[in-house]
DNA sequence: TTGAAAGCGATACCAC
DNA sequence: GTGGTATCGCTTTCAA
């Protein structure tokens, strides 16, 4: 090399000649672009905002760029963005994809790409896993005295809905308690606040929601229709992303989108330095937070 | 040119050999990139949120991909991302930008630059003027028999914050009401709360705030105080983001983020086709929408 | 060790 | 009109 000397030389005529390295022609010589994509499915869900924070936040730190994609809950403009964001990243993350199985699995360029909240064979993932708090909401409300419950479900190509729903579905087998599932069109208030009608004429004592924005809608939902939170239902969101900001506090399960995020970006940091792998599943923990809008099944006379 | 024929047949054999022109290497080649940063303070503020969202959807149909920085309410990081980002992209959108107007007059490459909620003379800009609606919430304020108000402010070096700011302490002394002025440290949900008991000891009988997210941690700061809202406090946020979904309803001043956003995309997209502009300032309405968080002042013998 | 030259992939110019 | 070629700015390889 040269000597130190020499070197503070250089850099200095360089920084006074206000010299700085194209980013764009690097790219075009090595291959390697110093930026890294992120899809969500819509930016104003309150899950993806402290996920994106992070992903940028470690990005950042690394001295990469992010390109952020919004699919719009449609997997058609995921692909296109898939298509467009790729040969100028040299890595990809797809939060919450609404591709199928076959669609992810196609290779695009070759950078490595990690999947939040799906759960691929053979690719790096990382799972918030929301069953056993599914689960133990179940018991929760069993102990609570509620015999009928409604899942009120999500997007149907969502994994974390497939694995509520299965969670739901299936502790309420075990407790002997009747589960009606109604699905929210759409993961938003909007939705959920559409569901309301449908869901109190299940006359079912209390509801989980796919997630905190479609509690939050049914509860703007139930108020509309005079029904109390928890006094004639009780509800439980999924997220807690907004569970201490609602009237009543929220009964949710916490998720940490931004823990997902973090983990996310070093996965692909870790693959961008050291190459391929055979695709690992990470998974994250989930905790019941119980908080006010689930309570004591109201007693039979209340019912149809 | 040639024959339609022929230009079919080159675009068959170029589609079944999978050809796609090469973005960076184009880039290169004339200097435009296709690409567009957006700057804003914290992804997480919802007031963000429908604005990225906005902005994402005009560029992609106008073809161009979206760098994403946040600059975490730091100008010194906010200069950084603008100097990673400008030169891979044809131009930039700075959202309630927290830089000095010298450093944002500073000329960065030679794309187009398009301001949000920052008045920046010689500049294009998108200005949510809530000057007007502020004044309006002091009114109703007054209307209401409230004669001490408290704003609580947001980051000073806010554009929006200086602007409401202003419209609140002229309009309080038009009605001849005190205005007393508190800090939050941060626009958010726990910035509010903090700033909850501060606001309580000055015995005023009205707060506005900043923004929906410091009147929301407001809300939560007095509920856990024991002060009801509105009964023993107004209070009037601003921005309507989340407004509906607080309880009971926020009364706030509308002010539209996706249309700051769509605004601000459809004027860069001008100026990357036009060339150049004197710079604009375009100015975007708000309005005060009465909920149920403003009520009538308590009477004297609650106080003091 | 150091310097010179050949790509990277597309565009744009300029002779023919 | 149209084909050939220099160029964008950097990396990398290969001689000297």
């Amino acid at each position: 090399m040269l000597s130190a000397k020499t070197v503070a030389l250089i850099k200095d005529a360089a920084a006074s000649l206000g010299y700085t390295p194209n980013q764009v022609a690097r790219a075009l010589s090595t291959g390697r672009h110093g930026n890294i994509a992120l899809i969500v499915p819509d930016v104003t869900n309150p899950f993806f905002a402290p996920l994106i924070r992070a992903v940028e936040a470690r990005a950042d730190a690394a001295g990469l760029c992010i390109f952020l994609g919004d699919s719009d809950e449609d997997s058609a403009r995921e692909e296109r963005l898939i298509g467009k964001l790729s040969p100028q990243v040299d890595g990809l993350i797809l939060a919450s994809s609404r591709m199928s199985d076959e669609e992810i699995r196609m290779p695009r360029g070759r950078g490595p790409i990690v999947l939040i909240n799906r759960d691929v064979e053979g690719m790096d993932r990382v799972l918030v896993d929301s069953a056993p708090a599914a689960a133990a909401a179940v018991r929760h409300l069993h102990a609570l005295g509620h015999r009928r419950i409604v899942y009120v479900g999500g997007p149907t190509s969502s994994w974390s809905n497939q694995c509520r729903r299965a969670a739901v579905l299936l502790a309420g087998r075990e407790m002997a308690m009747e589960v009606i599932e109604i699905p929210a069109r759409r993961p938003s208030y909007e939705g959920g606040m559409a569901a309301a009608p449908a869901v109190r004429s299940t006359h079912a004592t209390a509801a989980i929601a796919f997630d905190d924005l479609v509690a939050q809608g049914l509860m703007a939902g139930m108020a509309e229709m005079g029904v109390g939170v928890p006094g004639d239902i009780s509800i439980v969101g999924c997220d807690d992303v907004l569970a201490t900001r609602t009237y009543p506090q929220l009964t949710t399960i916490a998720s940490r989108p931004d823990a997902a995020g973090r983990m996310a970006m070093e996965i692909l940091l870790d693959r961008l330095a050291a190459g391929p792998s055979p695709g690992v599943a990470h998974m994250l923990d989930t905790e019941l937070m119980i908080r006010a809008t689930t309570a004591a099944a109201p007693n039979d006379k209340g019912r149809g």
